[in-house]
DNA sequence: GTAACTGCAAAATATTTGCATCCTT
DNA sequence: AAGGATGCAAATATTTTGCAGTTAC
């Protein structure tokens, strides 16, 4: 059963405005991680470029998406779980897979980061996983 | 034994040029990877911008430095050692840190990413761990 | 009604491209 | 000498900031 923009908007005490809803349903029905690009195509010239910038920020700031790493510049973000704050620190600690082929990156949710050793001295906060290759639907 | 600039440009069939070597021996002698602006701060107006770029770019094309993935929208590029190239496609299989304190990120050569099983249908290529915390010397 | 959000303009920053000149081989 | 590399100018793209008008509660 999926959220509802709204609720997640009143849970975490934003206003409930017509570009946050807009935005967050687009995350909510995108199977995929959306660059800033993404959105602003998808929202079609209805709101300002300006917008989307801050709408990000907000819902980063509050824990409902996060960014996924990557090599070429572009910040994508994602829907965060439940699971994603613990102990009031973000910690998403699924791989996230992007596609050479149809480019688009995506949360494997139920694919757990393995542990790793670090060395002496040092200490881990956040660990990202990010596997690139031939997707599902592109193999 | 350090790897001297000349030579790596050599190998690669690059022609020897001061800029070349200048950035080279930058990286060569940086513990931390390093993005274009910390290149361009170490250069002192010595080299153009521009240049900078294109000698980055050419740099990935064969090879010598691979970049590293992360969530700021700042590409960082770290020297490739000899295991990074295997059988024609680019294959570093250490652990970055990322820290927190000091901002730097560096590869931990000697620790290896472990393996992780993905989900039926999709195929590794490439994988990427990026563990943020805090390092050695800031802990 | 008030505080917060949005759009527009513009500034600041980052990256790419074209071209004439210079350097490496 | 020839081809490639560099520097400069400028085009393009991206992100941030300020402010006035609008909207949610």
């Amino acid at each position: 059963m999926k959220k509802l923009s709204g609720d997640i908007l009143k849970s975490s005490a934003l206003s409930i405005t017509s570009s946050r809803t807009k935005i967050l349903d687009i995350f909510l029905s995108s199977p995929t991680a959306l660059a800033h690009q993404d959105i602003e195509l998808k929202c079609k010239e209805k709101y300002d470029r300006v917008t989307i910038y801050r709408t990000l920020q907000t819902f980063m700031e509050k824990g409902i998406i996060h960014t996924i790493p990557s090599s070429d510049n572009i910040t994508r973000y994602a829907l965060c779980n439940d699971e994603c704050i613990v102990a009031g620190h973000h910690h998403d600690n699924h791989v996230h897979f992007s596609c050479d082929a149809c480019g688009k990156t995506i949360c494997l949710d139920d694919t757990q980061i393995p542990t790793v050793k670090l060395p002496i001295g040092y200490h881990a906060h956040e660990i990202n996983m990010i596997v690139s290759g031939v997707c599902k639907t592109c193999k």
